[in-house]
DNA sequence: AATCATATAGACCGATCGGTTTAGAATAGC
DNA sequence: GCTATTCTAAACCGATCGGTCTATATGATT
């Protein structure tokens, strides 16, 4: 019998490219199974709680990747830089569109009350980190929140449309115009 | 055996809003018959082809109700008069952003791979015409295109970061944004 | 080298899946 | 009012589902 070895991390990886292609419910065991080249047993050492433990170990890995790659800096550090990054961050996370955002996949089918606090926490977090930097960068309360929310409405929106039109080319300039009005927004002001 | 009548239409009604809740994986035969009241004899009799068919004659159902009540429109009335229309046609069918939309649902998961065209054709059609009414009300040809191409965005972010938070304003005030933004550059040309 | 904890492969399980079939009730045409 | 047709109900089917379990291979500890 030979053998693989994986890290959990690995295998967490590995089973949300599954999740993303399939969906929740379309990735069965079997498919997993398939597609990652983890068998049964291993994926049950790793995640006693099957595909839901999975599936929420995966959304925690994301969340914490954002939360230290953007929502952190964005409402820790200079608001202009953290935004910067922040576009650096989204374009480089979603491989230019390739990717779809799996919380907010999930967000839109009844997998959605499995993990509503999971996938209301990370969006909450997002628009309210990115407000607070560009309340930060003199934005007025109430107008940096809106922005905040038209931004990450837009990201969430490109996404989905890329997919559904095939054309990686939306994504690019979806950022490239939010960006762009953002900075209109920061320099007005 | 008491027997209940059913159109076909009815149907296609009572299923959509199924697949709508639980996706198209989520959506299980039983899950349908419970939700839909609809015998496995009924469904099979009006959707030989199974899930699939019923799938694929929801999809069609509503690019139908968007061709007429939006597209078309919008492609031959005056285009203000259009436009005005559409966005009352986008709030009256997505209830306000308690509704998803499905066909966009679908582009997220491998459901694309099996009804991609009737997906890319809907979006395509969408944006095309808005793109086209904005042409013809003297927006120039690629500030059109963008245009509608943005709004399209807004809208199905909108709808998904409305269900992601659970927060019913969003979409409200993402479509007054959307259509001032729109008033202003039918007003500015 | 022997021991032990950890990780992997895959057979196996009951439940549920999508789908088929059979039987019977309601309606339409005559 | 009889018959043919349409539609509904539900038992039933093999396949697949998510999940469990056993056997075994590996790596760490000694």
């Amino acid at each position: 019998m030979t053998r693989t070895i994986f890290e959990k991390a690995d295998a967490v990886a590995l089973v949300a490219e599954v999740f993303r292609d399939l969906g929740y419910e379309g990735a069965s065991m079997s498919s997993i199974t398939a597609r990652t080249k983890l068998s049964k047993g291993s994926l049950y050492h790793f995640f006693p709680g099957g595909k839901e433990e999975m599936a929420a170990e995966i959304l925690a890995n994301i969340d914490a990747w954002f939360v230290t790659q953007m929502f952190r800096p964005l409402e820790e550090d200079e608001p202009r830089a953290a935004t910067a990054r922040m576009w650096e961050a989204t374009n480089a996370y979603f491989r230019s569109g390739r990717r779809i955002c799996l919380i907010g996949a999930f967000a839109l089918d009844e997998t959605r009350d499995r993990f509503a606090s999971a996938i209301r926490g990370y969006f909450h977090r997002w628009i309210k980190a990115l407000a607070g930097a560009l309340r930060r960068a003199g934005i007025a309360a109430a107008e940096a929140q809106a922005l905040a929310e038209e931004t990450v409405i837009g990201i969430q929106g490109a996404l989905m449309l890329t997919r559904a039109l095939g054309d990686d080319g939306i994504f690019g300039r979806t950022l490239e115009r939010l960006r762009e009005q953002m900075a209109e927004k920061l320099e007005g002001k």
